[in-house]
DNA sequence: AGTGAAATTTATCTAAC
DNA sequence: GTTAGATAAATTTCACT
């Protein structure tokens, strides 16, 4: 991994909003042109520092009305119960996200239902597949107030050099 | 909005985990041309139906090492206290996601920060800034498992009508 | 190193069917 | 819905700093 510099920043900021924007759009914004932009979003991309570039589908176009946060303990937190659950949930297509936490749950999943009835027959195969789940406290979401994987990206932060923009 | 049909539900599938497929590629796998794809397309996006096409940027790789879950509850919850905590959410660039719940929390929040310091801090300045938060109950992420926000688009529901795929 | 301009390849859009 | 031609964008090449 090359380090990154103020520009790689200034990119990755706008990308997370919106992957969409042509080289041409981002070099106007980032002061750079086309080629040399798109030269730098490639590396981001082989260098895996943009993870993915997906779309973001409205859950509730599709009839799937409601989402939960469901708060799993385990029974034991010994490694191959921890790495087996992990695995569980990467092979769930129910469960959006998922983390593996300290403190109040050793889980914390989002998940999406067409309805409560679906949400708890899964919950109940959920169980059954998952012999070492302890207990399951699910919080209904009312509102997905927000929704992306945007972080702040400091372009002034001393770990992106000092290059200048001028 | 006009109804999706199996071709639309084939096409949301695929874009979901990567919207940089070419209108060819995503034609091939679903079985039409590239313009009646990108047509298609087009259409989910007006429609809202493709609510954002966005780069997952990589937090370790830009110096925020951790990520936490935090159940925040309030003083009380009265519309325009609940309201106002939303566009608190909306307006900190350090929350990820926020939504807003029923249950042993009012809104469970996921943030990054650079280091446990600088949540701590982080952490302070949000409470000030929010006379309504009773309490937050913080989770520590140790392994962000799975970090979409894919969800299954079953084909085959009858919502998405009869159209055959010959 | 990394950059920018022009040529080439490739994808997307528009129209006609 | 398709196919074909026009437009536009991504990619490569190359000369330069």
């Amino acid at each position: 991994m090359t380090h990154l510099d103020k520009i790689d920043a200034a990119i990755l900021t706008r990308i997370q909003k919106n992957c969409r924007l042509t080289s041409e759009e981002l070099g106007e914004q980032v002061n750079l042109s086309p080629s040399a932009c798109q030269r730098r979003l490639k590396r981001l991309r082989s260098e895996g520092i943009v993870e993915a570039e997906v779309a973001i589908v409205s859950t509730k176009a599709l009839g799937r009305a409601i989402t939960m946060v469901a708060l799993v303990s385990l029974e034991r937190e010994r490694a191959d119960i921890v790495d087996r659950f992990k695995n569980s949930i990467r092979a769930t297509p129910e469960v959006m996200m998922g983390f593996y936490a300290t403190g109040d749950a050793d889980f914390v999943l989002v998940l999406t239902a067409k309805s409560m009835e679906d949400y708890e027959q899964f919950t109940r195969r959920f169980f059954y597949q998952n012999a070492d789940i302890k207990g399951i406290k699910t919080m209904v979401v009312l509102d997905r107030v927000k929704a992306s994987f945007e972080f702040p990206i400091d372009t002034d932060d001393p770990m992106f050099g000092f290059a200048s923009d001028s």
